[in-house]
DNA sequence: AGCACGCCGACT
DNA sequence: GTCGGCGTGCTC
């Protein structure tokens, strides 16, 4: 990219990726005239087939294979748009690869669907004619030599190339009619892009005495003679230094003066994206100046501080042992010297509150990032971005996509939680990706959790990561007792509540005495209703694979979803033969009136997937006293600090570790270690009591003595036994369409292609839940002890997908899956 | 993705 | 005899 060295006109190549799903870049001729600025990473407008779209460059060359061949112009190169940070196009050029997603795919993910209103473009340098030119281009550039006899043209041609036109915000005046002839033309181009980062400034060069103008009065005099005054002068001041004339009116005097030939118009002052760096400023509020870190604290900040460029480290801290401290810290020090950071958080009902608790921190200017941003604020959000100075963004799994050019420190909070991997579309893990970018912008990055994967801390343990610990609660609590509920020897409380059992009856009662609160969590995650015996915890299993048995209510049976066997439930348990076979999967509806039953004078709310109440309005409510118990799913256990709950009550720990998912056992711990941090954070001492039909299982036992450690070994063992993840690596195949004789050819395929690699196979399996009537998901699992060969595998094999991707089937490589189902 | 080309059913 | 279905394949 030594544009200087490059001679006049010589026509260089450069290799553009569209936002279409090619596999690759496109290679566009450029001339070198057009890239006296820096080329990579910016934006600019090409012909495809007959559309015109935007793109962005990914490498310059002065050479192409395909030299002399077909090859097009690009059309525009937009200045007002900032390139994309070329650490950036790192990052999706080995997401693509990672993933296998293509190329043209994965730039959606850094570019926002640009739908704020439509701007327009003139189409500044079209391509030349060629005797083989398609009518269209016949029409266009008759269109352009007609508009270039203008003067006007010119001008317009000048302002496209710094700011998409938009109808209105024109210098001079421009008629509909005219306007809708021009788009009609196609002179113009409609681009859905936003305008440009800052207002241009238009300076005007007089040229030509004003002598020969015929009708010197009104507006056009007072023009002449402001312009006789000054050389050259800004639109804006044109403006309002003839405030007493109607804007239209000066606009329309300008027009003519222009189109007589008698002004130039040229465009300035583009942004500015060089940006000058400020060190040592102010980014501290004066109001936050009294915090003081604990000596583990002080360490942790240390201890990441103490090398320069790219690092992971993984801040393993209980809950409440003051992570977000520690990244406040880190933080400000990276906004002292002028840098940004990336905040990255698991959900967006938690980030409204973290945001809250930067914006008090910091002076420098707070930015959200996810899914619930309206579509103008993200475009708002993104532009002012792409020209931040210091700055904090928190923002869900896409923000790390987000076109920060001076990224300090990268956090990743709650860096265990498995929404990180996205489960649709581009199926890329947020935290895998972000630790790839902090490589390419040679910055640390800070995995933080109560919980690390396994991944994470095995990562940890080879030296890969930094290990910090948090071990203590700066605040002084302690950590609640758990207590753990058989729920085979131990009896419902009444006949009205059989969720409930007396243990945990008694202890929410106490807690209404005292007025203190309770939240009861109830996982009922991607579970299908099933049949278990409360005597002896027995589950049906399938007789011929093992695997659980669904029971379904429209055929009233068990029906197994990894073959065809179906029965009828029997009136007693095969295992103990007791007749107290029940339905398991209780929702949060159900425990309420199971709960009114027991207290009737109880205020109770509920947290669910259709409940309204919003992330304030629920922390107003816990914090007054209009709230006794709180029943809730995931939500519940999330980033909330609730400092009058004193007992948490987990109706059934065994919920989704019977799922055919290796990491169930993994997530039940995190999770019941998550929920235990709920209760007594604050002065009062907390209670988790567990109900359980297995408590003899490890993820209990370790998460009652809160033993990370004790859970670790045991279920690394499991995996190295088994040889699953940290010690091997999966990538699944998903296949989903209408059962057909085609989607059993699919399968058949499939499965007989991988026997012949070197990769472990299972499967394929059907998903044990339906979306879709009628619609059939299946599953095969491919393993293998190396990541290089599992890549190498699903490489040649992915022609192949493509080609069976037809016929209302979808077939899907999933890298790194969390999802089996 | 969009768009054209291409080969088989119900209509002027 | 044409209009139109969407299956297939290409776009620098």
């Amino acid at each position: 990219m030594k544009s200087s060295t490059v001679n006049e006109n010589q026509d260089l190549f450069v290799e553009v990726v569209l936002p279409r799903p090619f596999e690759g870049t496109l290679t566009y001729r450029m001339t070198s005239a057009e890239a006296q600025t820096k080329l990579l990473g910016s934006w600019v407008l090409v012909p495809l087939g007959k559309e015109k779209i935007l793109a962005c460059i990914w490498s310059i060359n002065t050479e192409s294979e395909l030299a002399g061949h077909k090859l097009r112009s690009v059309l525009a190169l937009l200045q007002w748009l900032r390139p994309l940070p070329v650490p950036l196009i790192n990052l999706l050029t080995a997401l693509s690869r990672y993933y296998l997603v293509p190329l043209g795919e994965v730039l959606t993910l850094a570019m926002p669907r640009w739908i704020s209103k439509p701007a327009h473009l003139l189409n500044p340098t079209l391509e030349q004619v060629s005797p083989q030119a398609m009518q269209g281009e016949l029409i266009f550039e008759s269109a352009r030599e007609s508009l270039e006899k203008q003067h006007i043209y010119k001008s317009l041609q000048n302002i496209s190339q710094c700011t998409p036109l938009v109808k209105g915000s024109f210098p001079f005046y421009v008629d509909s009619r005219e306007w809708s002839k021009w788009k009609k033309s196609s002179s113009l181009i409609e681009l859905k892009v936003p305008q440009g980062p800052t207002q241009l400034k238009y300076t005007w060069t007089k040229t030509e005495s004003l002598s020969r103008q015929t009708k010197l009065r009104g507006t056009i005099k007072d023009l002449s003679e402001l312009f006789a005054e000054y050389s050259e002068i800004d639109h804006q001041k044109v403006l309002s230094l003839l405030v007493h004339r109607k804007e239209l009116t000066v606009k329309k005097s300008l027009r003519t003066l222009l189109n007589e030939g008698h002004l130039k118009l040229s465009v300035h002052s583009l942004v500015n994206f060089e940006d000058q760096i400020d060190l040592n400023i102010t980014v501290r509020n004066q109001s936050c100046m009294d915090i003081v870190l604990s000596d583990e604290q002080l360490d942790a900040v240390q201890m990441i501080q103490s090398t320069h460029g790219f690092r992971v480290s993984l801040l393993h801290g209980v809950t409440g042992s003051g992570k977000t401290e520690v990244y406040l810290e880190l933080i400000e020090s990276h906004l002292k010297q002028g840098k940004q950071a990336l905040v990255l958080v698991p959900e967006i009902g938690l980030t409204p509150q973290t945001v809250e608790r930067f914006k008090k921190r910091f002076t420098v200017p707070i930015y959200a990032w996810h899914s619930k941003l309206q579509p103008k604020e993200r475009t708002q959000t993104w532009r002012n971005l792409s020209v931040a100075g210091p700055c904090v963004l928190i923002g869900a799994r896409s923000a790390l996509f987000a076109p920060l050019h001076h990224l300090g420190i990268i956090i990743v909070d709650e860096s265990h939680d498995t929404s990180y991997k996205q489960g649709d579309g581009i199926r890329y893990n947020a935290r895998d990706m972000a630790i790839l970018r902090a490589s390419y912008e040679h910055c640390p990055i800070v995995l933080g959790t109560a919980t690390p994967s396994l991944e994470s801390m095995h990562n940890a343990y080879l030296g890969r990561y930094q290990l910090l610990e948090l071990k203590q609660r700066p605040t002084g609590a302690i950590m609640p007792k758990v207590k753990i509920v058989d729920l085979r020897t131990h009896r419902a409380v009444s006949q009205d509540a059989t969720a409930i059992t007396y243990t945990l009856a008694q202890a929410i009662s106490e807690r209404l005495k005292r007025g203190e609160q309770s939240i009861l969590f109830l996982n009922r995650r991607g579970f299908s209703q099933s049949i278990r015996c409360v005597s002896c915890g027995y589950l049906f299993a399938c007789p011929q694979c093992q695997s659980i048995l669904p029971w379904h209510l429209n055929s009233k049976s068990f029906e197994c979803h990894h073959c065809d066997f179906k029965a009828l439930v029997p009136s007693n348990c095969p295992q103990c033969s007791a007749s107290t076979l029940a339905h398991t999967g209780r929702g949060t509806e159900k425990i309420e009136q199971q709960l009114l039953s027991l207290f009737p004078n109880a205020n109770i709310i509920r947290l669910d997937q259709d409940s309204t109440l919003g992330a304030e309005e629920l922390h107003q409510l816990m914090h007054s006293d209009q709230v006794d118990i709180l029943i809730g799913t995931q939500m519940v256990t999330k980033g909330h600090d609730f400092p009058r709950v004193t007992l948490v009550g987990v109706i059934d720990a065994d919920v989704g570790v019977d799922l055919p998912d290796f990491r169930a056992n993994e997530r039940s711990f995190q999770l019941l270690s998550q929920v235990a941090g709920r209760a007594g954070r604050a002065h009062l001492e907390g209670e988790v009591i567990v109900q359980t039909y297995r408590p003899q299982e490890e993820r209990l036992l370790a998460s009652m003595s809160h033993d990370y450690q004790r859970f670790f070994l045991y279920e690394m063992t499991l995996r190295e036994v088994l040889n699953y993840p940290p010690f091997s690596y999966i990538a699944s195949i998903r296949i989903q369409g209408p059962p057909s004789e085609h989607l059993r050819q699919t399968l058949n395929l499939f499965s007989d292609y991988f026997k012949q690699t070197h990769l472990r196979v299972r499967g394929p399996s059907i998903a044990p839940i339906n979306i879709f009537k009628g619609q059939e998901r299946w599953i095969i699992l491919l393993i293998s002890e190396k990541r290089s060969i599992l890549h190498t595998e699903l490489n040649k094999f992915k022609p192949l997908l493509k080609k069976q991707n037809r016929q209302s089937i979808r077939c899907i490589i999933d890298v790194d899956p969390i999802d089996f189902s």
